[in-house]
RNA sequence: GCGCCAGUAGCUCAGUUGGAUAGAGCGGCAGCCUUCUAAGCUGCGGGUCGGGGGUUCGAUUCCCUCCUGGCGCGCCA
């Protein structure tokens, strides 16, 4: 139980021997301004209609009625239009300390999810081409949501799906065939829609070098399957560059020949909300929330096939059915139709999957600047930023804290050149810098740090204004996480991290830790080790290292 | 035309789910290295929270409406 928590306990109880309904829950926060103490509360301007007395004099009666030593509070008063000010006693304060190095790497964890299975599936580009840097942020938004989760008790499965059939991928096949032809010297026209990048035509070189019995180049399931092939392998090599590690690869193509896309089918026939068209199998998904019916077969002069709508319906029954009572979709805002699409389909079978299954999480889309100009993400035009030049260019850990520093919500501008330029002046190096100087501490000072767990130390020095700011962050730091994870809002610990490396530079630059008497060396060492392992814990939350020195 | 997202300092963006005098970084200006990393720190200036209504003790936050930008609206995926 936080401070806040009991906090909160002794408010309701006082709440309701003032009159107070029974279930009253007060907010308890902090203040925006640290010199208000550190907890308020706005409990007296709720009550004051209920009670039909102004807030300041709830709020007098409610600080009288409150046994404020009982949760570590030495003082309380009223203050404008009638908010209760707290402040804290150092020791209830610096309290968390010890605490926080006992449970090390585990400190921030909590069980909110229950160890709960849940499905997180991101990135899920066709392999048709290298990964872009649109998926970039999806891959650095979807691996930190899935840690979040797993941080906060979900057992979580990253999960990457392959969308290995279609009508691109039989225009991938074709792009890769006509190059190989066109490099024997055949005069075949290349078409617009085809795949027009530079790895295409290596593709169908490598494809020539390694199947000669294919003279004629006119085996095309075998033209497919090594291309294919070769841009999974290509996609892999990406995202082992952004260091993501996905769990599950499902494969779209599994869906057919597992009978799971024949099984969906019978049972939408069966629902009832099936019906033909213009020689088209439809599904009246507007029964279910959609702007329009989706055709689930094609009519005969169309090819008739299943569109993709179908085997992404039976793709999330298996997610359902693998026992994922929470599915979570990382996925770029242009995707965003397929939403309410997904989701009727799922309703239409009538097989008991709650409403909102799905979760989506949308992101905007990344626009790439260079030399001021806009670059077009476009496969079919071979022209774009892959992941993995962005990561050679500027470095992981940037890549990846750039992606996630934002809200998923707004557009992103990742200006290449600027983010090359900003190397030096990085949040991410400021951030982790925080974390270099405080373990600089220890190895200039000759202290091993795994002695300083502070559970003997007199911490009541630590009563500096610096100070007591960077232990209230580090004590916020389990509600920020669970906050992030319940939203589904890896940004917020970015911009938790960059707050609190700011509070460690003031604190650092203001305070000298060796060299100090005794009783203060010894209280900031436990205070510079309790920082060291909550900055490492929050940047290893986002997939970023921690470096020792830099 | 309809749907989703966004509009906050010169620029890039936060804003703890409705709270107090709206914040940070960068840029600008002025300072700080005999002291644990100057890849840093301190201070200053900077605002019609897109506009207008509404809900209430209280709105950047919730509702309505308009303006602007992005994305989507296929028998593509």
């Amino acid at each position: 139980m936080s401070s806040s928590d009991s906090l909160k306990a002794e408010i309701g109880r006082a709440a309701v021997t003032l009159g107070a309904a029974a279930d009253f829950t007060a907010v308890v926060e902090r203040p925006r301004d640290p010199t208000f103490g550190e907890w308020s509360t706005n409990a007296a301007m709720m009550l004051a209609k209920p009670l039909k007395q102004s807030p300041r004099d709830v709020a007098t009666k409610l600080i009288a009625a409150m046994q404020l030593e009982a949760v570590g509070i030495s003082a309380a008063e009223v203050a404008g239009p009638g908010f209760i000010n707290f402040r804290v006693d150092t020791d209830a304060l610096t309290r968390v300390l010890p605490e926080i190095i006992r449970r090390g790497e585990q400190y921030g964890r909590s069980d909110i999810g229950a160890q709960q299975p849940v499905v997180v599936e991101f990135v899920s580009a066709n392999p048709t081409g290298p990964l872009h840097v649109g998926h970039g942020r999806q891959a650095a938004l979807g691996d930190a949501i899935s840690t979040l989760l797993m941080w906060t008790g979900w057992k979580v499965s990253r999960e990457f799906y392959y969308n290995d059939g279609g009508g691109q991928i039989n225009n991938l096949q074709k792009s890769v065939q006509l190059r190989a032809l066109q490099q024997v010297g055949q005069d075949v026209a290349f078409p617009e829609n085809g795949y027009h990048g530079d790895y295409i035509g290596e593709i169908a070189a490598d494809y020539r070098a390694q199947h000669p019995a294919d003279a004629t180049l006119s085996e095309t399931d075998d033209i497919r399957r090594f291309a294919v092939a070769a841009l999974r392998a290509e996609q892999d090599l990406d995202l082992k560059a952004f260091g993501v590690v996905f769990d599950t690869y499902y494969l779209e193509s599994s869906l057919y020949t597992d009978g799971n896309v024949e099984k969906t089918v019978s049972v939408l026939l069966a629902s009832g909300f099936t019906y033909e068209k213009d020689g088209a199998l439809w599904l009246r998904t507007t029964d279910f929330g959609d702007d329009q019916d989706r055709v689930m077969k094609r009519s005969a002069e169309k090819g008739g096939e299943y569109t993709y709508f179908v085997p992404d319906v039976a793709y999330h029954v298996t997610k359902w059915e693998r026992g994922f009572m929470r599915a979570i979709n990382v996925q770029g805002s242009d995707h965003h139709s397929t939403v309410t699409r997904v989701r009727a389909g799922l309703q239409a079978l009538q097989m008991g999957i709650p409403h909102g299954y799905p979760d989506y999480v949308l992101h905007q889309l990344v626009t790439v600047m260079r030399g001021g100009e806009e670059m077009k993400i476009s496969k079919r035009a071979g022209s774009y930023v892959t992941v993995r030049d962005l990561v050679e260019e500027v470095g992981r850990d940037a890549v990846r804290y750039f992606f996630v520093m934002r809200k998923g919500d707004s557009q992103l501008v990742f200006d290449i050149d600027l983010a090359r330029a900003q190397s030096e002046e990085n949040p991410v190096y400021y951030i982790q810098m925080a974390h270099a100087r405080l373990c600089g501490i220890f190895r200039v000072g000759g202290i091993d740090m795994t002695t300083i767990d502070g559970a003997l130390t007199d911490l009541s020095v630590l009563v500096e204004p610096e100070e007591r700011e960077l232990i209230k962050a580090l004590a916020d730091f389990p509600s920020m996480l669970a906050g992030a994870a319940t939203a589904l809002e890896p940004h917020r610990v970015a911009n938790w991290l960059e707050r609190t490396a700011g509070l460690v530079h003031t604190w650092y630059h203001k305070h000298h830790v060796l060299n100090e008497p005794e009783p203060i060396l010894q209280a900031r060492l436990v205070l510079a080790n309790a920082t060291r392992l909550v900055l490492a814990n929050a940047l290893s939350v986002l997939g970023l290292s921690a470096p020792e020195r830099m």
